[in-house]
DNA sequence: CAAGCTTATGACAAAACTGTGACAGCCGAT
DNA sequence: ATCGGCTGTCACAGTTTTGTCATAAGCTTG
């Protein structure tokens, strides 16, 4: 649960607030007070989670945001907002730039703790080189090959980055956009139906093995890979 | 802006003072002067708001925190310390245990009135992403699962929602008009009169695994998920 | 016990979602 | 240039979910 942790953040009185809360959970921190010093760092030191005010003198916190994002490398580090209170717009603007979750200032150390928690877990298993198997369905991404208690199964790329994303978060609802996000990368402009259309697709393809059935629809939210069986 | 909030203080003093203040601004007070007749109102009564002195008889006021915190209905109430002045190690005791905030005595009745506000202000998303489990009857917003006693239980997005807050608030009552506001959103134009419906079908749904009584209703105030058998 | 309210139910029709099959555009291989 | 594999979109069909009603029940009060 301990997490190498960013602060941007350029005035003392919270930056020193928020760095002792963050001690006191266990957590490595890191400070920067302007944006420039924090594209440095991050580019550097890759921390596991970036807690970005959004006023900052200099470059906005929303450029920084759009600049981590864009960049290969440190397009993954998950980021945490800080706006000062109730601007709505802020709110939408900071989510669509690619934050990860915001808090509005001013901020209770258990609700600071919290949403760390919930960013850092949420971002948990990431997808590796490892192979992976779930209810007799192996999947390995070194070779690209999936095979289904033993026989094997024939994918398109975007099935088969859909099914590792799939297996590697089992167990967990992700709706449309989030796929999108996830196995179609950030940017495309696609329709959410189009995942419909792969999961479908997907499905097809591990009918033969018996498999159709691995990923279920939850109405309303997305889709699930579940590990039990229905 | 108006609420309920619990005062546990010992010297009748600041009791009477700070319940004055409290008052002008419109709350609710109530006043336990020890911390087991604070546990009994709490449980109680579900204030909006704690606010918790530091040193008591008795259990200290971080034994009582704890308490609060370990238990499934006052999980969720804030709580704000009120601790002797610039008592350092108190202060991170207390942020550990779960408190919200904290004010050093003496303390100015506007900065007391300014941080329950911002206290209250923040109290209401507090949707997180934790398994919730009451009475057997557990629900995974992660993996959108429900299960009553191992059992799956099937609901519509609706009942979901419904279900996952009523749970994340139990032992409270809640208003049709209020359960609209959380479960359907503020804006929605829809009859009260809906929600009977929705909670109807809720208890259809979990009637399979005898569960259909875990929602009360509360003739003329609304409906109440309790955590105790009828 | 009857009146006056407040809830619980069963039935519906509209609205919202998903599952499918078909299609046209791309692109690399032939 | 042609063929075949992939993809992104649609339009349509099949279901599920939802918001409301009208009506039956259930409580409270006098």
């Amino acid at each position: 649960m301990a997490a190498t942790i960013l602060l941007v953040e350029d005035e003392p009185g919270i930056q020193e607030l928020v760095k002792f809360n963050l001690a006191q959970g266990g957590h490595a921190v890191m400070c920067a007070d302007s944006a420039e010093q924090a594209v440095g760092m991050v580019r550097d030191t890759l921390p596991d989670l970036v807690l970005l005010d959004w006023m900052l003198p200099g470059m906005s916190g929303i450029e920084l945001a759009k600049k981590f994002r864009a960049d290969t490398r440190m397009k993954h580090v998950p980021i945490i907002m800080l706006t000062a209170r109730g601007d709505e717009r802020d709110k939408v603007l900071g989510l669509e730039t690619g934050a990860d979750d915001y808090i509005t200032k001013p901020f209770s150390p258990r609700e600071l703790s919290a949403r760390i928690k919930a960013v850092l877990r949420r971002r948990a298993p990431q997808m590796t080189e490892d192979k992976v198997e779930i209810r007799g369905l192996s999947l390995d991404p070194v070779s690209h090959r999936v095979t289904g208690d033993g026989t094997p199964v024939e994918l398109g790329p975007t099935e088969f980055r859909l099914l590792h994303f799939m297996m590697t978060h089992p167990e967990r609802v992700y709706s449309r956009a989030q796929l999108l996000d996830h196995v179609w990368g950030d940017h495309v402009f696609v329709e959410e139906r189009t995942v419909d259309v792969h999961i479908r697709r997907l499905r097809l393809a591990l009918e033969p093995t018996r498999h159709e059935n691995l990923i279920d629809t939850v109405r309303g939210a997305g889709y699930r890979l579940s590990t039990q069986p229905a």
